[in-house]
DNA sequence: CCAAATTCGCTG
DNA sequence: AGCGAATTTGGG
């Protein structure tokens, strides 16, 4: 895979334009002034929309440039002052030892680290190297006062710079092949960049630990006869085992491994030895796998082999997606099409455009969604998949990891983390259900897969096509300022109707029915459906039995003391578990406080509903789908398959229901209670409400019998909720950016978080006052208008037995803010014997 | 005033 | 992080 060397928009070394230190800049007074780069002014758009804001490749390198200038001023002005020097005295002056290196030809590594410190640091590459080495492969190189061979990855070299600093030399090359090619190598230092996170640990998230280890490989010794060994003579002279042996191995056309030998010959490890010694055999070294990982392409199914006739809009979409990929620009395309007007048919045939140009294609979606229905769709239409999935084994992942990199395959399918997959020809990024909330990484590094995909495609000039029933606000607010272009789909495959929504209000006492979490209007609905042979889905978005454990004497609530939240009941086996830390204790029988005896169960959770429907419907084939019972892997699939035969009529379950289940046969949906995430302190509540029960609603109407919905809520009047009832994403996504925009909140503007946490709570908060002044003071020296707020406890103040403080920065742009954090925590540190520690999240998608 | 304790700052 | 240098602390 040959990279082009040319990397120059990257941080240059500065000392190029340095003057010859021996001609004397000596006497000169203060160090060389280096000319100032000229930093161009930031000069974005105010209002140029935040989260699609193109990655400013050349700023970007600008400002590390800059950086690097400063720090290289820094340390020249630490070095004591040059004596004075005339020509002719430097003989009989001890040179002085930064003047010992000739400025000469050699070149560079730059080289990050996972831990501190994270560098980058710069390395002379030693001569014998210089052919090896590459950016993108892992070296171990020495560091620190004692020189400790340490591994890092190289990112850069610099082939003919001038350095007057003595630099240590690379150690050893620790890989064969890049495990990055140049343009990831430039993604992960603009992930670095902008996420604030090392870049050494994006490398680390980038290439999976099983390619690092080479899982599933082996080192084999391969045994070859020499030239002279084939030599009569040589070969009469030998004793009989050994003559045997080398025989047999020049009979054979391939060089042998041990183990292959000493059966073909018949003999024991000690005559190859002997050979080995005699110099008639030589060895060699070669990685290899072991086993043949298991490639079941499951091609069995036999539905939908052939091409679909793509509907009207179908049509259009598919045009002008091949003109976005025949253009040979960044494109991005918002496909809006509704649920069930075959976005995935779509997707297929582009690649099946881009496939004809020996080009190959990502598809991420959702953790959840790829489901065996999903991974066949796209193994059925495509020679060469890669399906990446969390259960992997790690030899499957490394062979599948090397097979994408050799190019040998046309499709990558995977969750966010597959928007590294390092396909060689990549011509097409496509983010299914592109507003779904795993996309964004909640440990470090905190990134968002759609921006990480948008970044990519726009370095690599490759279109990025983002789908969705109901697109994130960040895309659609995108497609307003002209960053994405608008594709909408508005109708179903074959004209079949948006089910219609009905809203059942739940503050009307008389509508329930018999006290239960089900109404009158769906406990009708349920028993026609099923009357009818039609399947039910219903959601809750509540795991567990009972949602608050309260004692009605004295009020206590058994919570959680690590994290100080209400234990949700469970019933199978009596637990009180949080849901946040798993902590988990037998459910007292009697109030822990007042010891009164008739504690109760409040709020309602998924058992407690799988109860009320086995009791309410028992004619009903029951199966309930959450976090608990789909603990063992397969067991999702399972309930999948039962239900899609038929065999199961009535589907309850969490979100994990709501998203991209296609089953013809569901003729109803209820939601049980669509407030759930309403009331949440959290701007983008309004808009987790409308996406899941358009989801969700999406379920049905897909087969010819139609299909309906109904919705519980307390608060039918809120605009998510009626807008969902019409299906009517337009006029909700318009209305909630108006809002937005009053409080500059994504995506019109940007906002940060940064989290703090430790075990004790004064010191996690005196860090968070610490830090928030060190925000306040770089603000100020940036002029830049960044408003903070803060610190404080964030909704779930005590999590895991750690306290929590929250900042919360808001700007208007993107780079303004990044720059602030940057700054502020550049020498922000928190005293060792303290046990807190601080995480910076850039566009955070929760404030929890 | 000196030595221990603590903080600072650098690593190429 | 890990280490040495610089600075503060504190006890006599």
């Amino acid at each position: 895979m040959p990279e082009s060397p040319s990397e120059s928009d990257l941080p240059q070394d500065p000392h190029g334009s340095q003057a010859d230190p021996s001609s004397g800049n000596a006497a000169s007074g203060p160090p060389p002034s280096h000319q100032q780069p000229a930093i161009r002014q930031r000069a974005l758009p105010r209002n140029s929309g935040t989260d699609m804001t193109l990655p400013d490749w050349e700023q970007f390198s600008e400002e590390e440039l800059a950086q690097r200038r400063l720090a290289e001023r820094e340390q020249s002005a630490k070095k004591p002052a040059q004596p004075e020097i005339k020509q002719g005295q430097l003989f009989e002056l001890d040179p002085p030892p930064w003047e010992l290196e000739e400025p000469q030809q050699l070149a560079i590594a730059s080289v990050v680290f996972r831990d501190a410190p994270h560098g980058p640091y710069d390395y002379s590459v030693p001569s014998e190297l210089l052919e090896k080495l590459r950016p993108g492969m892992r070296v171990e190189v020495p560091l620190g006062r004692r020189k400790k061979l340490t591994a890092g990855w190289c990112t850069q070299i610099d082939h003919n710079a001038a350095s007057n600093r003595k630099l240590s030399p690379v150690g050893t090359v620790l890989d064969e092949q890049p495990l990055c090619d140049s343009h990831l190598v430039r993604l992960v230092l603009w992930m670095s960049h902008y996420y604030q996170c090392p870049a050494g640990q994006i490398f680390d998230a980038l290439i999976p630990a099983s390619v690092r280890s080479s899982a599933g490989t082996r080192q084999q010794t391969y045994y070859s006869a020499e030239h002279k060994a084939r030599d009569p003579k040589v070969l009469e002279a030998l004793p009989p085992k050994q003559k045997r042996a080398l025989t047999v191995l020049i009979q054979s056309e391939k060089p042998l491994t041990g183990p292959q030998w000493t059966v073909l010959a018949e003999c024991t490890q000690a005559p190859l030895q002997a050979l080995k010694k005699k110099g008639l055999v030589t060895t060699q070294q070669r990685r290899e796998m072991t086993g043949t990982p298991s490639l079941q392409t499951q091609k069995s199914d036999g539905e939908e082999t052939e091409t679909h006739p793509l509907t009207k809009d179908q049509a259009n979409a598919y045009q002008r997606i091949v003109a976005a990929i025949d253009s040979g620009q960044a494109k991005t395309l918002l496909l809006h099409g509704v649920t069930g007007s075959g976005k995935t048919e779509v997707y297929i045939q582009a690649i099946e455009h881009l496939v004809k140009y020996d080009r190959a294609a990502i598809v991420l979606v959702p953790e959840i969604s790829l489901t065996p229905q999903t991974r066949g769709r796209f193994e059925r239409r495509f020679s060469s998949v890669a399906v990446l999935h969390s259960q992997m084994t790690p030899a499957e992942r490394h062979y599948q990891w090397q097979r994408i990199r050799r190019g040998d395959v046309q499709v990558v399918v995977g969750p966010r983390s597959a928007v590294f997959a390092p396909l060689p020809r990549l011509g097409l990024i496509i983010l299914d259900e592109e507003h779904d909330n795993s996309f964004k990484q909640d440990t470090q590094p905190r990134y968002h897969a759609r921006k990480v995909a948008f970044a990519r495609a726009k370095s690599l000039n490759i279109p990025l096509l983002l789908g969705s029933a109901t697109p994130s606000l960040e895309s659609w607010h995108a497609t307003k300022t002209g960053v994405a272009e608008l594709i909408s789909m508005p109708k179903r495959v074959g004209d079949r109707p948006m089910p219609s929504v009905q809203l059942v209000d739940l503050r009307a006492r008389d509508q329930r029915g018999g006290g239960g979490a089900i109404t009158r209007q769906l406990t009708q609905a349920v028993k026609e459906t099923l009357t009818e042979n039609g399947q039910v889905i219903l959601l809750l978005n509540r795991r567990g039995y009972a949602t608050t454990i309260q004692c009605p004497a004295c009020g206590h609530v058994v919570s959680c003391p690590d994290c100080d939240l209400p234990l949700t009941h469970h019933r199978d086996g009596g637990k009180a578990v949080c849901h946040y830390c798993d902590y988990t204790i037998g459910t007292p029988p009697w109030c822990p406080a007042c010891r009164f005896d008739g504690i109760r169960y409040g709020g309602l959770g998924t058992q407690k509903l799988e109860m009320e429907v086995r009791a309410k419907f028992p004619q009903a084939n029951v199966a309930r789908m959450d976090s608990d019972t789909m603990r063992r892997p397969g067991s999702h699939q399972k309930v999948l398959s039962a239900f899609r035969s038929g065999e199961l009529n009535l589907l309850l379950g969490t979100q994990m229901i709501a998203k991209g289940l296609d089953f013809p046969n569901v003729l109803l949906v209820g939601v049980i209670n669509a407030d759930g995430a309403l009331h949440f302190p959290d701007f983008r509540a309004s808009e987790r409400t409308f996406q899941l029960v358009t989801q969700v609603a999406g379920r049905t109407g897909r087969g010819q019998r139609g299909g309906r919905v109904i919705v519980q809520t307390f608060s039918p009047e809120h605009e998510a909720i009626q807008a969902a009832s019409r299906h009517d994403y337009e006029t909700f996504a318009d209305a909630e950016l108006q809002s937005r925009r009053r409080f500059n909140y994504p995506p019109l503007g940007s906002i940060a978080r940064i989290i703090l946490r430790g075990s004790v709570e004064e010191q996690a908060e005196a860090a968070a006052n610490d830090l928030t002044q060190r925000l306040e003071a770089s603000r100020t020296a940036l002029g830049y208008e960044v408003r903070i707020l803060g610190p404080a406890p964030p909704p779930m103040a005590k999590l895991r037995g750690k306290f929590r403080f929250h900042i919360l920065l808001q700007c208007l742009d993107p780079l303004q803010l990044g720059a602030t954090i940057r700054r502020a925590t550049d020498r922000f540190k928190i005293p060792d014997k303290e046990d807190v520690q601080y995480v910076v999240d850039i566009d955070p998608l929760d404030m929890l």
